[in-house]
RNA sequence: GGCCCCAUCGUCUAGUGGCCUAGGACGCCGCCCUCUCACGGCGGAAACACGGGUUCGACUCCCGUUGGGGCUGCCA
């Protein structure tokens, strides 16, 4: 049978971490079988849905690299079809009208509650007779479509995950089809379409493990075979609860702002509730896709772990092309408003190098723009906890500064072998140490105390702005003898 | 409350009756490398929720307790 799944999430909220994983495992898992991935999007709830959702639950996608074989379907354009899945369950007497209004409902549910028994839908209108039925119809009484859940049975159903599970009916209520207003609910949507579309697959959250026996029985009113179930464990915020807008950026989308590699976000999420069974944890992409199935998911929910998955995204950054990062720095430049159109010209391989020096030493792609500024640009500005440490202005240190500016002034292959010779024996000859003239020589290039190699930052940076810089902090030194020494 | 599900280091996990004095990873601590930081390398602290069974033998199987999660909407 031809693997045919999909993804459906809800507009009315974005594509938080959650539902990304179950959008990535089920992409895996068509990709992994030559199947088709079908997005459909569950909107009928029209007051809580948004295009606006809609759009940024597309781009989350796009983002991760999760492309979709067919849709986006949209359920509020499908109407017709759940209309008429109802009446040939109204036919077969599956599905009955219920005129209880919200009001009655909600009071009878108070006053159950209150001497202490569990609520379920009585079933008041259930058993209506069809004169009385008709009656209320002619007067045009409010009612909504409930489903006849059959007395005395076990539902029964194979999850690929969870196993067998079976649940009384008895545990059932008679749920809503329709609503007053003639709109469909999820529950007869996800069947309907379920069908309609041949998804041989259902992979979601284990959030619907529950409501499953629901579906079940609905795929029996419509004579239509299961399709193989599997739930997922869910993700948790740190404090364990469930995650949603109060833990933070929880948003997909959130994260690519955040300086997140889509790789390394689907490298970690493909670890939350699945294993390939090995101690490896990174993967390409295509890796996962060979590895990844269904035999493999976890039963037990996942916390979520943004210090791993800022780990996870280092070791991309590190260890990927400066190519590969160029595209996205550069728009991070550009936002802060360093960016040099040079860079994409003969200034290309400065700019490349640049990115390869730093790239180790990131966390997060922001990282380039703060960490990295003096490669960007000369306005930067002294550490104050970088003057501190290496600039206790004493006269071997200014002249050895001075020296050195001289020194690599006229230094003829300005190479990293010959700038870090120069700088050693002028150390050497001014009693200096040669930690302290490389600290302070690193605040004149990068203005921190912390930056890439210094060696590699000097040639990188190139003679003349070596130069500048050198006497950039002379001056500062010839201006400021108020510094504690 | 009712129904369903889950339970190995703080976190993600490996483990499928003896290979476990329980392995890996993140985080944390120490050391090494070293011009700082990062990378890398080495080492350390850190877990089978509890109680009963079953078995020659349980982290692994069964039951119970506890804890956690989900569903219980004319939300999905």
């Amino acid at each position: 049978m031809a693997v045919r799944i999909r993804f459906a999430p809800s507009p009315t909220g974005y594509l938080h971490i959650g539902g990304a994983r179950t959008a990535l495992f089920n992409w895996l898992y068509a990709r992994h079988h030559g199947g088709i991935f079908v997005l459909r999007i569950e909107d009928t709830d029209l007051e809580r849905s948004s295009s606006e959702m809609v759009e940024g639950i597309l781009e989350g996608l796009r983002w991760l690299g999760l492309a979709w074989d067919e849709g986006p379907f949209f359920q509020s354009q499908r109407l017709p079809l759940y209309q008429q899945a109802c009446e040939q369950l109204r036919a077969r007497g599956t599905a009955y009208p219920c005129f209880c209004s919200p009001q009655e409902l909600e009071s009878r549910k108070q006053a159950s509650r209150e001497s202490g028994s569990a609520w379920q839908y009585d079933r008041r209108c259930r058993d209506l007779s069809p004169a009385a039925v008709e009656e209320k119809l002619r007067q045009a009484q409010p009612h909504v479509l409930r489903f006849r859940v059959p007395e005395g049975r076990t539902v029964k159903f194979s999850d690929r995950v969870f196993g067998p599970i079976e649940v009384a009916s008895e545990s059932v209520e008679d749920f809503v089809l329709l609503r007053s207003d003639g709109r469909p609910t999820y529950h007869l949507c996800v069947v309907v379409d379920d069908v309609d579309m041949k998804i041989s697959d259902v992979i979601r959250g284990a959030d619907h493990l529950s409501n499953t026996s629901k579906h079940v029985l609905l795929f029996e009113a419509f004579d239509q075979p299961l399709p193989n179930f599997a739930h997922l464990p869910l993700i948790l915020g740190t404090d364990k609860k469930r995650l949603s807008k109060r833990h933070g950026a929880t948003s997909t989308l959130e994260y690519r702002k955040q300086g997140l590699l889509p790789e390394a976000m689907a490298n970690y999420l493909a670890l939350l509730g699945w294993s390939p069974g090995t101690d490896r944890e990174l993967f390409s992409v295509s890796e996962l896709v060979s590895l990844f199935d269904l035999d493999r998911v976890n039963r037990s929910n996942a916390v979520f772990d943004p210090a791993k998955l800022e780990w996870m995204n280092s070791q991309y950054l590190g260890s990927v092309a400066a190519e590969r990062l160029a595209p996205e720095v550069k728009r991070l430049l550009q936002e802060a408003g360093l960016w040099n159109e040079s860079w994409d010209a003969g200034g290309r391989d400065y700019f490349l190098t640049a990115v390869d020096l730093l790239k180790t030493r990131t966390r997060r792609l922001s990282d380039f723009v703060e960490f990295g500024r003096a490669f960007f640009t000369d306005d930067f500005n002294y550490q104050q906890e970088a003057v501190e440490k290496y600039l206790r202005p004493s006269p071997q240190l200014i002249s050895a500064l001075s020296e050195l500016r001289a020194a690599y002034a006229g230094l003829k292959p300005f190479t990293l072998e010959n700038t870090e010779r120069v700088l050693r024996e002028i150390a050497d000859a001014r009693a200096v140490k040669t930690g302290s003239l490389i600290g302070a020589v690193r605040l004149a290039m990068t203005g921190k105390s912390v930056a890439p190699g210094l060696f590699d930052v000097i040639i990188t940076l190139g003679q003349e702005k070596t130069i500048q810089r050198l006497d950039r902090l002379l001056n500062f030194l010839a201006s400021a003898p108020a510094l504690k020494s």
